[in-house]
DNA sequence: ACAAAAGTGTTCTACGTACACCCATGA
DNA sequence: TCATGGGTGTACGTAGAACACTTTTGT
């Protein structure tokens, strides 16, 4: 390909904030770098893009290589591109959020060779990070509770089968404020976008609750336009 | 500044949907490109960032080049990074909005050298854009119809004293639909953030309006968080 | 006097919010 | 039987939505 552009010291890479939700607590994939900079710190997993590749395909391909998951909701929510973010060299950077139904079954299968192991850790106690990655992760997590606010996103991160109350654990978690239950309860059902299943909870020590799942063909068929949860 | 990082053939770009409001239309800024690719075709005013300038500051200057306006408000709201979205080799944009108050003198002064000429045209009644600018036209203008929902954007591109009827054709030509006239007009009194001021429009021959202000300091004052406009 | 836009209130409905107790289950 | 969360209803206040006529001013 004839190019005509002019050249520069520059790359892009692709940084993503993947949030799960697990035992009631919302956490982040941070992945313990084992190249320099910042060798040995934590970081939000990203790598940079390639020549033949686009952004959206470059933020798959991260995600695949660290939890060997496709098909992920996945968002762009802003680029990075200051000139001194990156100590070896003009790097500009573009976020992606992610959100990952965790199952319990969380195993994690690094095939990348840039992370010595990656671990999810609660939103509540992140360490320092490497680069500007702590105004990153920070900006991830105001849109997605801006979004959470008018959007289903946050089935994403619930198992498939799941009750209210998680439900409700995972807005509060996110709105970072409590909700009351009933009220809670009202709205979402009021919605009707819920199913609500002839199961129940098991392995609890108390009264089980109702397993519910969120029926999308239901909610694209109510909602062209938009909700507003967690108000 | 010694660097280890791999060398692409890429470049970085920004592209600005610069909104105006005039006569009742909602117009953006196009011009008429003067250099390959695409000569002589309508774009998006956009440049390539130069090495050593954050990214902020390089749609800042290229919205300077173009209309001499400094202190605007522009903001960021994606990134478009396809493989071949240019076809001289692999150039990612970062594309930003920008507001700007036409107030009647609207001369533009396109200091710059890659535009043949600078045009306002009604978002009703756009040419076919160079490369995927219509795109990045349709997004930008879905962002800020979106946020002129709940933050006071509005008032940017307004001359700083407007009637009422003015504020609400602007948000009628934003959101594409016919509000009511006393609703409109206690909702937005209501949030008590505009100024009324002892001066009449001028000119006009029918019975002149009042005119306002936003209030700024009101606004900031009263809302930490964000309104709900023109729902 | 006419044309054009300014300006103004009420009613209904829907939704958010505040608030506390009994129920079912497993240990 | 006890501990733990599951599950439920009412009353109030606020805000959005629908809706039409009179007033002012310049020509």
């Amino acid at each position: 390909m004839e190019t005509l552009l002019p050249k520069f010291d520059s790359v892009f890479s692709i940084d993503c904030v993947i949030f799960g939700f697990d035992e009631g607590e919302l956490k982040i994939l941070l992945i313990e770098r084992n190249e320099e900079p910042f060798k040995d710190w934590w970081a939000l997993p990203g790598y940079i893009v390639e020549q033949e590749e686009s952004i959206d395909h470059a933020a798959e391909r991260i995600l695949y290589e660290l939890t060997g998951l496709r098909d992920i909701y996945m968002d762009q929510f802003y680029t990075f591109g200051d000139v001194n973010r990156h100590p070896q060299g003009r790097v500009i950077t573009v976020a992606y959020y992610a959100m990952i139904r965790l199952n319990g079954s969380k195993e994690l299968k690094p095939i990348s060779n840039y992370a010595s192991k990656a671990v999810w850790i609660s939103v509540n106690d992140l360490p320092k990070l490497a680069f500007d990655h702590e105004k990153i992760f920070s900006r991830g997590f105001e849109k997605i509770r801006n979004k959470i606010s008018y959007q289903p996103i946050a089935f994403e991160l619930l198992p498939e089968k799941f009750t209210l109350t998680q439900l409700q654990q995972l807005y509060e978690v996110i709105l970072n404020k409590k909700l009351d239950k009933r009220n809670f309860r009202k709205k979402m059902l009021n919605y009707g976008i819920l199913k609500e299943l002839d199961e129940k909870q098991k392995g609890v020590s108390y009264r089980a609750a109702k397993l519910y799942k969120f029926d999308k063909r239901k909610y694209t068929r109510l909602f062209q336009k938009e909700l507003t949860f967690g108000k």
